[in-house]
DNA sequence: ATGTGTTCCTGTCCGC
DNA sequence: TGCGGACAGGAACACA
């Protein structure tokens, strides 16, 4: 699940109980996630403070005491847990180990942290925080979608001449950080953009109109995940899991959510996943 | 250089 | 209820 707005709002539900705190003791059940976690990362983190926990794409970044980063990705499945707190009128209780729980942060003052990834896509990584910029998984990604260096003439300047589909280049982190399947396919269908029209040979004022509705469609799920975030915390202390409504996204053969439109959602595959999109109001 | 297909791993859901 | 197959929100990598 985890793209751009759903990593903003772990990395939210993250800060209080995070930064500026001092993990007490760092416990790795788990070493080999996707890639093998650092060497001694558990000794690495135990006594460190979180100076700050920021979000570059959708890893999270932890910046240390010790001048290390730490490098969080959930991947296709990992989730944090947030136990030993009290969030409104709910204390979380430590919760029994649970299968998948690789990583456990026990912070001084009782909060802990539990990375819990079924999938085992997610990564964890530990550099010297002045050379977090350069790591290679993060090396090349492209602006921000909510940053200034993303803008109109970027965009257009970036598709120009691709032949692959545009749902292809808006997956491209390389393009634009941050966006996934799902919020591809609602940026497109908001557009009224045909998913497999190539990138390259939309008009420049159709690539222009991308970039107003990339900004709103993850403003607006952050938006949606901060307010669901009290609610989730306050359930189970499970940070990121929000449900949100989607236009089109896994809505095959339903009407399509556009006023007026009437067409039916389909599912079609693009480079092996999924791209649902309305037939009739996107061209 | 650019575009596509494969791959990592586990869980869930759907049809028979 | 069991079983097989399809599929899942990411992204690096190998290859045409």
């Amino acid at each position: 699940m985890p793209e751009l707005p759903e990593v903003e709002t772990v990395r939210r539900g993250l800060l209080p109980v995070m930064e500026g705190r001092v993990i007490a003791c760092a416990t790795v059940n788990r070493p080999d996630l996707r890639f093998a976690l650092p060497e001694g990362m558990a000794a690495r983190l135990t006594g460190a403070r979180v100076e700050r926990l920021r979000r570059r794409s959708k890893y999270i970044l932890a910046d240390l005491s010790t001048e290390e980063t730490l490098l969080i990705h959930l991947g296709m499945s990992g989730r944090m847990l947030i136990s030993g707190v009290t969030l409104g009128a709910f204390h979380h209780d430590h919760p029994a180990p649970a299968k998948h729980d690789h990583v456990i942060l026990d912070m001084e003052g009782g909060a802990r942290v539990t990375f819990n990834d079924a999938r085992r896509f997610g990564a964890m990584d530990l550099m010297p925080t002045a050379e977090a910029e350069a790591h290679w998984l993060l090396r090349g990604i492209g602006p921000e979608p909510l940053g200034n260096a993303f803008d109109e003439a970027y965009l257009v300047e970036r598709l120009k001449g691709r032949k692959m589909p545009v749902k292809a280049a808006l997956l491209d982190q390389k393009i634009v950080a941050g966006l996934g399947n799902i919020y591809v396919c609602e940026v497109l269908h908001r557009a009224g953009i045909d998913p497999r029209r190539a990138a390259g040979r939309l008009s420049s004022a159709r690539v222009r109109s991308l970039v107003p509705i990339i900004r709103a469609v993850l403003l607006e799920a952050i938006e949606a995940g901060g307010s669901s975030l009290r609610d989730y915390r306050q359930a189970d202390g499970e940070l990121g899991y929000f449900q949100h409504t989607f236009r089109v996204y896994d809505r095959e053969d339903e009407g399509c959510a556009r006023e007026g439109c009437g067409g039916t959602v389909a599912r079609i595959v693009q480079s092996g996943r999924s791209t649902f999109f309305c037939p009739r109001c996107q061209r």
